[in-house]
DNA sequence: GTGCGGTTTGATAACGTTACCAACGAGCCA
DNA sequence: TGGCTCGTTGGTAACGTTATCAAACCGCAC
């Protein structure tokens, strides 16, 4: 590195003794607020402190304490709505309990988050709240070894004996998909923004993102639970890309056995899902009925308004706060997996089968991974954001 | 502080010494990757760091070199896209110069954007990024002072020689209103999200959120170019939720003479504001046109899709970053405000003037602050998320 | 065998705080 | 007066790294 100068020296604690005209100790005592000293020689310190302009340096504190009153956070990408929420959970809890939070983006990538992990083990964080996107916890493992509480977010890893913080996904999905075939419909279709890794039946977690995993589960159960043949299962896994959920439905509305119900397992895919939709002039839920996971805040302002399963978000990430702080406080209790409910949320795109299919009016092109402009728009967003 | 217990003790450059038979000094060096070493004395110690496992104290390096490699982080609230983007563009530039970046939140208040700056200055943060709160700059020229480079972002502060990354929020306001006078509107209301300080025509920065203060008066600008009088403005000053802009517009509508283009200033407004409409069955643009500032993943969603104005949120903050970079480098360019362009992006819902007041189906109440529910939806947010 | 550049090496002193401990004085009781 | 306790005080040793500098070493020319 070319050219860092350091920052000016700053005012310490033998300056104001020195200035207050006491010993380093006696200072030291008052302006750290430990041991005991005399209101005297207390508003003195404080007074020289004053000043001179002192402020207390927290690196050399935490070099002799061990702590650092920092909590690292790695999500897969704050600017998703929902890991932004997660953040915000966890920053208000930290901040309560006087921890900062440093904040990584893995996109993602298990390298990514590998590297940041090592990087908050050598900044001595005090906790750390993990999104993994790593199949493995070696890096994990080696933090708690460390002496550092890992707590997992959204996500559970096999294996990983860690405190874990999500919702029960397959229940969720379970209960979601189960109105679609109470209210009777059978052809109801999947869109999912994951790898394309078709046997994940196998459920490997870890191998793929678990929450896709899980909730991908629940629709199959609901499924079978209504006597629905395997063969008749509808999933389509897309990118972590809305334009890539929009042709899948595309595609999937263009069949012609269509699906009467969609059934979207994370934000982006919802977004796409209904971007389709409305771009096919199909009426919701009088030609399909659409439920979506997680309650964005574009759910209530669509019309009609979007059933979704809503999850906790913001309560997830405080309670990875609240274990990790119980952890720094000395809890030794034996890492456990902390399940939160995500609840129905009916709202007006959920109706009966259609008693017959109504032609929709498509576009020129209907499917392929590269979305047509439907024309009439000349401004798109220049970024999409990424998943769930 | 009750029961803390210290961290474990961990190997350090002492203990790799020992164990690879050299000098302290010599393993530091190898392991610091600073003066000279020869290869086999380099192999041994590597060697040894791997078998007991070592890994830097990173907190002890601060300690000496006087830098943290971090960035501190003050936004209003991480939950608003805008700041997540923004944050976002911070972490990605910091990354690659490697520093890390924590994360506080203001919440609009500005004792507790100074408490967080006054936490960064202790943790001797290399730099900070301050979307401001609070109307003076005390703590944070206090931060330049102790030798802590700090941005401004998204809104400038008066009196204040600092770097400050903004956009053209008046011209970009002026444009998109302008659209409006041009296609022959008169009646233009415009919603935006602050406290209601009407005399804010005065411009005190600081004494108000900048941003919105600067949209109004390029609100205004475009008017009187029109040659609209002062007295057709149209303002309403809402609190910072949705429900609060939803009442407004309610309201506005409901007038004899109702606008007939409405221009929102923030994300939230333009939430409720389009609630209202679309619960009203207003026609977008055949009744109202409506432009809205930031462009939100929904606002290509609803349909018509929204025309707004585009903010480069993301550069907004990346640029935040690399000027802390090179200040952090050594560069002692006078500070100065870089303003970028936000760009209006045509969509669908802006048109001619209507030619006729179509009634539209008013729910039981019309306004108030209290929203009504207007039936039909059990189901609405828990959280409502908070300004821009 | 001696002298001389250069690299490599290792003691030791920072950095700014807290932890530890011995010393001091006041107050109290025997 | 001696002895004890207790609050207060200040010197000094940590913490784990980097910075400094002198000593040791090497090869090579004289």
């Amino acid at each position: 590195m070319p050219n860092t100068p350091r920052p000016p020296r700053r005012v310490t604690i033998p300056d104001v003794a020195r200035h207050a005209g006491v010993g380093q100790a006696t200072a030291a005592r008052v302006l750290g607020g430990y041991g005991s000293s005399s209101a005297a020689t207390r508003e003195r310190v404080l007074a020289a402190a004053a000043e001179l302009g002192y402020s207390t340096n927290a690196v050399a504190r935490s070099m002799i304490s061990g702590r650092t009153h920092t909590l690292g956070v790695v999500v897969a990408d704050v600017e998703n709505a929902y890991f932004a929420r997660a953040v915000r959970g966890v920053t208000d809890v930290a901040a309560k309990a006087g921890l900062q939070v440093v904040l990584a983006n893995s996109d993602e990538k298990g390298d990514t988050e590998k590297s940041a992990v090592q990087m908050f083990i050598e900044r001595r964080v005090d906790g750390l709240v993990v999104a993994p996107a790593a199949a493995d916890h070696e890096h994990l493992d080696k933090a708690v070894a460390a002496g550092i509480p890992v707590v997992l977010l959204d996500r559970a890893l096999s294996g990983a004996t860690l405190d874990t913080v999500v919702v029960d996904n397959r229940g969720a999905a379970e209960a979601a998909v189960s109105r679609f075939t109470e209210a009777g419909h059978t052809r109801i279709a999947v869109v999912t923004s994951a790898s394309p890794d078709e046997n994940a039946t196998q459920l490997a977690p870890g191998a793929d993102i678990w929450t896709t995993t899980e909730r991908l589960t629940g629709y199959r159960r609901a499924l079978r639970a209504a006597g629905i043949p395997r063969g008749a299962e509808l999933i389509r896994h897309t990118g972590y890309d809305r334009t890539w959920a929009r042709s899948a439905v595309l595609e999937l509305m263009s069949s012609p056995d269509r699906p009467t119900a969609l059934f979207t397992t994370d934000n982006v895919a919802t977004l796409g899902a209904l971007d389709a939709l409305l771009d096919l002039g199909a009426r919701i839920p009088g030609d399909v009925s659409v439920i979506g996971f997680d309650d964005a805040e574009w759910a209530t302002l669509v019309r009609p308004r979007l059933s979704v399963v809503s999850q906790p978000v913001q309560e997830l990430g405080g309670l990875a706060a609240d274990i990790l702080v119980r952890r720094i406080n000395g809890s030794t209790a034996r890492p456990r997996r902390h399940t939160l409910r995500a609840t129905y949320v009916s709202r007006e795109s959920t109706g009966p089968v259609p008693e017959r299919v109504r032609p929709l009016r498509f576009p020129g092109e209907t499917d392929g991974p590269a979305s047509t402009d439907v024309g009439g728009r000349d401004g798109t967003p220049a970024d999409t954001p990424r998943h769930r």
